[in-house]
DNA sequence: TAAATAGTTAACCATTTGGTTAATCTGTTT
DNA sequence: AAACAGATTAACCAAATGGTTAACTATTTA
């Protein structure tokens, strides 16, 4: 059986679970290596054929739990009861946190997908459902009310994403061009946590002045 | 020699590099296989060899060509004699347009730089500029004009880039939120070109009305 | 406790892959 | 045309890689 009794114990299967993750995400498919992930779960490497059949057996299992980290983790911020704004401050907010605690996450699944795109997302048919249907109502409400702008509710939420995300994906490159260290990086996107949700406040929220003076 | 005669030449050198840029461009460091590059050339894969004594020396070839047609024309964008608001119009413009003629470029840039950062950047130490000195003196001077509220130059930068590049390496995830084809992606980039201007000016403009309103 | 089942390993295998060699071809120079 | 230099190829090679086999070792179960 798979459970043996001492406490501190994880299973292989586990434990090959955790280093193919680590591996696949910093190296992709293709980089990785069957050795390297059996070494890293301290185990023969045909114990990973014993689990899992083959190599894309393997990553399939990595990219499926990926998939199923990030997008319940979105729909989740997304569907809070937060009034719009709070709500953008909220996503922006720990969403980045989410990106940063898994620093490698965001450019493995936008790679790998830009490789393979139907041979992944068939696998994704009906289960989880990718749009962010309760945001994009949300968005169409208040614009409905006058809160905001008229604005795309499609293109608000892409470019919510975009600004949390792709900052990430860039680090390399924006580290070089701002000549920042690690400390430097970190710095920055902790200042985008405040940057972004103003910046998008004040490009869709309605100057409300002349007659009553719209205290903020 | 390289140069015979006939006028629809193109040298085995170019041939390698055209095809090589293909692949790589499309399949990565890791998933690119030299037989493929050789057959696409219609060459011998011991040519390349000739040519480029490695398959890494082929790559920087591929990598040093990418970042020199990408940097130069983003700084060409950036440095135009434009008013603020106009220039982000039209960077964004142009650039998304490069940027949908060269499909694969940003994610294999991304990819492979988040790959081995060190590495591939030690390589571009002095060589061109990264950093987009006009473009944030601009913004700069126009805060200090007061054109424009105030403003990190360095946050609005990323976040020009962040709307404009993040959409295109997501492609297959937006496809399937919005279920769309590639007419309908194309739709939607094409939409884009007008929203992000429309939204970063938004953001960042002074509401000049009634009173003087001089908040931040 | 003995048979059966699940877990684990060392050794092995076939294929792929980047890279090399030595020979051949092609055009130019003398 | 003979010599020469660069271009091109077929054949080859060693290492790496995903995957398999057969044996060995717990652990259940009857």
């Amino acid at each position: 059986m798979k459970n043996s009794k001492n406490p501190p114990d994880v299973t292989a299967e586990q434990k090959i679970l955790i280093s193919a993750r680590e591996i696949f995400h910093k190296k992709g498919f293709e980089g990785a290596r069957m050795q390297e992930i059996a070494d890293k779960a301290g185990i023969n490497k045909a114990l990973l054929h014993y689990y899992y059949r083959s190599k894309e057996k393997l990553f399939d299992a990595v990219f499926a739990e990926a998939l199923k980290t990030l997008i319940p983790k979105v729909k989740e911020l997304l569907d809070a009861e937060l009034p719009l704004f709070d709500k953008i401050k909220y996503f922006t907010d720990n969403y980045i946190k989410l990106l940063m605690e898994n620093m490698y996450l965001p450019v493995f699944v936008i790679y790998e997908l830009f490789q393979n795109p139907e041979k992944i997302l068939s696998k994704f048919t009906e289960k989880s459902n990718f749009t962010p249907s309760v945001f994009i109502a949300q968005i169409r409400k208040s614009v409905k009310n006058k809160e905001i702008k008229k604005t795309d509710p499609r293109q608000l939420f892409i470019n919510l994403m975009s600004l949390c995300i792709y900052p990430i994906i860039a680090k390399p490159l924006i580290m070089k061009i701002y000549d920042l260290n690690e400390q430097g990086f970190n710095r920055f996107i902790n200042q985008r946590k405040k940057e972004i949700p103003e910046f998008i406040i004040n490009s869709i929220k309605i100057n409300k002045n002349s007659s009553s003076n719209g205290k903020k």
